[in-house]
RNA sequence: CGCGGGGUGGAGCAGUCCGGUAGCUCGUCGGGCUCAUAACCCGAAGGUCACAGGUUCGAAUCCUGUCCCCGCAACCA
């Protein structure tokens, strides 16, 4: 590796995925930005020579309609587009080093060399592909996750048949050398489930790799057949070395691709576990260094989804909390790697007891005393020739503060360094108990306050120099209080000592880091804004509840209508059907013969609730088979879309009215 | 027997790989303190570690079985 004598990295290089346009910015795309950033600042102070990139993915079908639906270009469709994620990272402070769009010139140039210098060495090849194809979601579906309804298993609509000539990446040449190279290199990706996860999948054989389209125009032609675009998943793992002016002599690829770490989503390791660091190592690159999969998130409880409405937008959460409080927050929350619930009463109570009680009561206490006492002068370093041992274990706490956490970033194991930074903080204000300086402020026959209150204020400029990757405001906003100047972001860890900063300093206390939130305002401030986020989202129903499909049908004739044969049926009995779980089988009566049907309603109704209700059933709908019961008929029941979730009600009769009616 | 994750004081979680006094945060209660943002510090209450068997001197941890919850898949008439 580029490791200098002296441990510093000379190379170190950490990417986002980039993110695809036709998004808006939600929590995800927030936190693993975050993330990336904390960590390269963290790789930035001690030391290292360190890159980041972010970006955005802009190629694909989804833009190219999106585009065509609003009569624009794909390209003008990006350009104003992109401008939110640009918007996003500086309201979030995130500092990458460039930003890369898979629609900028360098990286078109590059991918087609990619695709040229593998064409050249035979591990792209022209074959031809057939299979059953998702257009929305541009993805052909394997056969084995095709009913008989052909819909695509992810978005539900049809597939089309398609067959085309396709180029391909050997992949399966890889697999091997894939495989050796993970078991000696168990780090390369994190964490620990993923790693498992991505070893079984390639121990169950890897199929080479269909990576062009014919039906595709918005993306980068293959160079040379233009009549193929490359797939968009090529085209956009590419990214990450596109944006160091590979593959020209000197380049920043030299330095930095043999120390890349790629941070992505727990949904896309595959691709960049398997798939990049094959065509990685068809390309004579090192693979990447480390693929580190997060988790996702859910929010109060829920699975996000922009069709429940409750996806977390992040401008709104750094408007209500500020951006520190928010990244605090999500790095702090959850340990990376895991899934978590992003909740903003858990927001709350970290803001609360975290930032205000912890770190921002103890700055705003130690200066307090050192106006009261001391007029603002910071006692020098010399006096900690008196220094006891009280103060000498917390200086100990600190400079193993440090340590601890510089390992825990080594395994990106943010969450545990937070942790590890507010045990020190926590000791500071055990300290501040301990030594009592208001009464030394009184009485002071050892001439210990001067000790103390130097002890406090290096235990915060070290406390802002280790918050800094996490939260850089406020790091800078504890440094000016605590009179230093200068620019935090060029601390360096190697320079940092115990009472090493020899200046004469006056402190400024300022305004509090965080006000506390007081929670009975800050519930009726949340269910204010809930209460207009879904105005917003159903701005027509007055109760807010539920949605119904409003899409409308083609007209029909009379002799449509009538070729159904829709009756009244009462429900006998209702048995659960085995290994499905939202199966029931209904044992139906039509008066003049019985019958049986299959329904999914086992998750809206209990058996005893259905037995005896006189329902409406389509009786001459072809039988189909589920589950091995084949089911007579369909029942008939309304549909809409509630706040946690589908809602159902059953079509039915009064109870007197005889079965086996028609309905007309 | 589809795949996976999980069930630990009121809540959220760590500990489980590599058995040995059950830990953290929040909440509750009591006390201390008054420099500070009703903040801080100390202490206490509260757990048959889902259940049942087994291995062991000893099991939250290892083995076997069972139940329950959550994703994914399946199913979705």
């Amino acid at each position: 590796m580029n490791d200098c004598a002296d441990g510093k990295k000379s190379g170190f290089y950490l990417t986002t995925p980039i993110y695809y346009v036709n998004d808006a910015p939600h929590i995800g795309h927030a936190y693993t930005t975050i993330a990336c950033d904390a960590l390269a600042r963290w790789h930035r102070m001690r030391g290292d020579d360190t890159r980041l990139l972010t970006g955005t993915d802009e190629h694909g079908q989804k833009i190219q309609q999106a585009a065509e639906k609003r009569g624009m270009k794909p390209i003008e469709l990006c350009d104003e587009v992109v401008v939110n994620f640009r918007r996003l990272w500086e309201v979030l402070d995130i500092s990458n080093d460039d930003f890369i769009r898979t629609t900028d010139d360098r990286h078109i140039e590059v991918t087609q060399y990619f695709f040229r210098t593998l064409l050249e060495s035979g591990d792209i090849y022209k074959g031809s592909y057939e299979g059953w194809y998702c257009v929305p979601c541009e993805t052909y579906v394997p056969e084995a996750q095709i009913g008989d309804e052909r819909l695509c298993p992810d978005c539900k609509r049809p597939l089309v048949r398609m067959s085309e000539e396709s180029y391909f990446f050997r992949l399966s040449k890889y697999q091997d050398a894939l495989i050796e190279h993970y078991e000696t290199h168990p780090d390369a990706i994190m964490p620990k489930v993923r790693y498992n996860e991505v070893m079984s999948f390639m121990k169950s054989g890897l199929q080479d790799l269909s990576i062009s389209r014919t039906t595709l125009k918005w993306g980068i032609p293959v160079p040379g057949d233009e009549r193929h675009t490359i797939y968009v998943w090529l085209d956009a793992l590419i990214n990450y070395i596109s944006a160091l002016d590979y593959p020209e002599p000197g380049g920043n690829w030299e330095k930095r691709w043999p120390d890349v770490r790629h941070i992505v989503g727990k949904d896309i390791i595959r691709f960049h576990a398997v798939i990049w660091p094959a065509i990685l190592m068809a390309m004579n690159l090192n693979p990447p260094v480390r693929v580190f999969a997060h988790g996702w998130w859910t929010v109060e409880g829920d699975k996000m989804s922009k069709s429940k409405g409750n996806v977390v937008n992040p401008f709104e959460m750094v408007d209500v909390y500020g951006t520190d409080a928010f990244r605090y927050f999500v790095l702090r929350e959850v340990p990376f790697g895991n899934d978590g619930d992003f909740s903003e009463l858990g927001m709350m109570s970290r803001i609360n007891s975290d930032l205000a009680n912890d770190i921002g009561n103890l700055l705003n206490r130690t200066l307090q005393m050192i106006e009261k006492y001391r007029g603002g002068h910071l006692p020098p370093p010399s006096v900690f020739e008196r220094a006891r041992d009280v103060d000498f274990s917390l200086r100990d706490s600190a400079v193993r503060t440090l340590r601890d956490m510089d390992s825990q970033i080594d395994d990106f194991a943010l969450d545990a360094a937070l942790k590890t930074l507010w045990a020190l903080i926590g000791a500071g204000n055990k300290y501040i108990d301990e030594t009592s300086p208001w009464k030394l402020g009184r009485d002071d026959p050892d001439d210990r306050l001067d000790v103390v209150l130097r002890t406090l204020w290096e235990v915060l400029r070290l406390s802002a120099m280790l918050v800094f990757p996490f939260m850089p405001g406020t790091a800078a906003k504890i440094q000016r209080q605590l009179g230093l100047a200068g620019d935090i972001s060029r601390e360096r860890h190697a320079e940092w000592g115990w009472g090493n900063y020899l200046e004469p300093v006056i402190v400024k206390k300022g305004d509090v880091l965080f006000p506390r939130i007081d929670v009975v305002k800050w519930k009726e401030d949340y269910d204010a804004r809930l209460a207009s986020r879904n105005a917003e989202a159903n701005p027509n129903s007055s109760p807010p509840v539920a949605k119904i499909e409003t899409a409308r049908l083609p007209q029909i004739e009379m002799d449509d209508f009538k070729k159904l044969e829709i009756r009244v049926a009462r429900i006998e009995s209702v048995q659960v059907v085995e290994n499905a779980k939202k199966l029931y089988k209904l044992n139906l009566d039509l008066g003049f013969e019985h019958r049986v049907i299959v329904s999914s309603i086992r998750e809206f109704f209990t058996p005893e609730g259905l037995t005896g209700k006189k329902i409406l059933v389509l009786c001459n709908l072809k039988p189909a088979i589920f589950r091995g019961i084949e089911s007579e008929g369909m029942l008939l029941a309304a549909e809409a879309e509630g706040e946690r979730g589908e809602i159902i009600s059953l079509a039915v009769v009064d109870d007197d009215f005889p079965v086996g009616a028609r309905i007309h």
